[in-house]
Order: structure tokens, then C-alpha cells, then sequence
DNA sequence: TTGACATAGATAGATATCCGATATATAATG
DNA sequence: CATTATATATCGGATATCTATCTATGTCAA
């Protein structure tokens, strides 16, 4: 496809990452601020995010400690790396680029087109 | 994921039917269509292009048939149905709903998202 | 205390999308 | 005649995501 090969279908890593990006979260904490932050739009499962974070580890965009809370529920927290930073960079601004020739697809619509 | 299961990677349907929009069109000239509209950023690959043309003929969004050109090259063209149209604008919204929902994540960064 | 439910993390298997490689056939070009 | 561009097609594989299922703990109500 060009433009990364898989941003159009890998748009799940860009946006955990992101989130990331203000401060540690743990597992279920992502689903659930996703899930805020996009409005409802997206909700991520379980099964996705989990393979995901750790193939995020495996590359060093993240790392991971654990830590007890209060409740005494023992909480998985992931952080953002500095390569990971860069990833995000890269993975928003190849985004930016697919929405945008998406756009212009769409719009390129009929009467204009030049022929 | 929700809004469509598969929008983030099945962007290409859309954009094969938002071409056909225009007019009918034959496989080989799709791909240079779209990488004219999208300004090179979309290289979609025959090995991409004819199984999804063959899907979706199945599913009646378009229709084909066959013509013989001057230089004697047989085309198989593709025609939008109204079944097809129909399905078009459904993936336009798709789109526009996915693409909005990743914008306000990317957007709702550190110092927003309100604590 | 027992059961239901939310929290928390994980894996296996299925499906869909897309690409790379490969094949065929004809027209144009050298 | 050989090569390249046009034109269509299939197959195998990589990747992404979902469903379903499993484990385990904390909380709350009956």
C-alpha cells in the first residue's frame, strides 16, 4: 500500500501509544481511556491490546513494571520509552499523510476531476 | 473495533467504489486512477485490486462486462450499482466517523484531556 | 459464605485485508 | 524476435483484529 504498509489497518499501535503519551496506564485503564477519548468510537478489546503491548515491549517502544494498588489488585503499568516517542512521531505523522490522500480521494469526486 | 469492523484496513473497497462513481472503469486503469487522485500516495497492487473487484461483484456493487478496445485489448470494465452507491456512501461515513475518532485521540493530548 | 460481577491479564483460533510472487496473453517498441 | 507495457488473474503469506476462553482477585449483596 506504501505509506507505511499497515497504518490503515495498524492504527491501534499509533493510538496506544498516544495515549501513553500523558503518563503511564496500565492494561484496562487504555481500553477504558480509549474508549473515553474517542468518544465511545473505539473499543478495544482485550484480546488485541494485550498482544499488542507486548509486542510494543518487545520492540522498546515501551516498557513495563508492576505495582500493587491500594486495592491489592496487582496493576501491569506501561511507559512510554524514548523510542517509543519516536515511534508515535512517525506513526502520527504517517497517519496525517493516509487521512489526507484518503481525503483527497474523496473528494476528487465527479464535476472536478479534470478530465 | 466497532464503526465497521474493517475500515481502518479495508479503506480500499472505498476508494475502488469512489472511483467508479465517476464513471465505469476497467481494472488497470483503477490503479493508475487512484494513484493519480491520491498524488502518488496510493500503489494498489493487481494482486490487491481483481480478487476485491471479483468480491465485490458477489456482494452486487458493481457489475461487469466486456469490451475490446481499438488497440484490441480486451477491458473488463466495472459498473456502480445502485446497491453499490448505497454501499459507498454507508463506508464514506464509516470513514469520516473513524478518521474523526482517531483526530480527537491525537488531539486530546497532555494537557487537555481534563483531568 | 456463597455467588455474581467488575477488574485485570493472557492465549488460541478464526477471519479479513493486503501484498509479493507468479502466470497468462496481447500490443507496442526496438 | 525480444523486451516492455498493458491487462487480468490466482495463490501463499504476513499482519491486524476479533471472539472465545481461561485464570485470578476484589467487592458487594443475599
Amino acid at each position: 500500500m506504501e505509506l507505511e504498509k499497515s497504518l490503515a489497518g495498524g492504527s491501534m499501535s499509533l493510538l496506544v501509544l498516544k495515549l501513553l503519551e500523558d503518563g503511564d496506564l496500565y492494561g484496562y485503564q487504555m481500553i477504558e481511556e480509549l474508549r473515553r477519548r474517542s468518544e465511545d468510537a473505539f473499543r478495544l478489546k482485550a484480546g488485541t491490546l494485550y498482544p499488542l503491548l507486548h509486542s510494543l515491549e518487545e520492540k522498546g517502544l515501551v516498557t513495563a513494571y508492576e505495582q500493587t494498588a491500594e486495592s491489592g489488585k496487582t496493576r501491569r503499568y506501561y511507559h512510554l520509552t524514548k523510542q517509543g516517542r519516536g515511534a508515535l512521531r512517525e506513526k502520527e505523522n504517517a497517519w496525517n499523510a493516509y487521512a489526507r490522500a484518503v481525503g483527497r480521494v474523496l473528494k476528487g469526486g465527479a464535476s472536478l476531476a479534470g478530465a
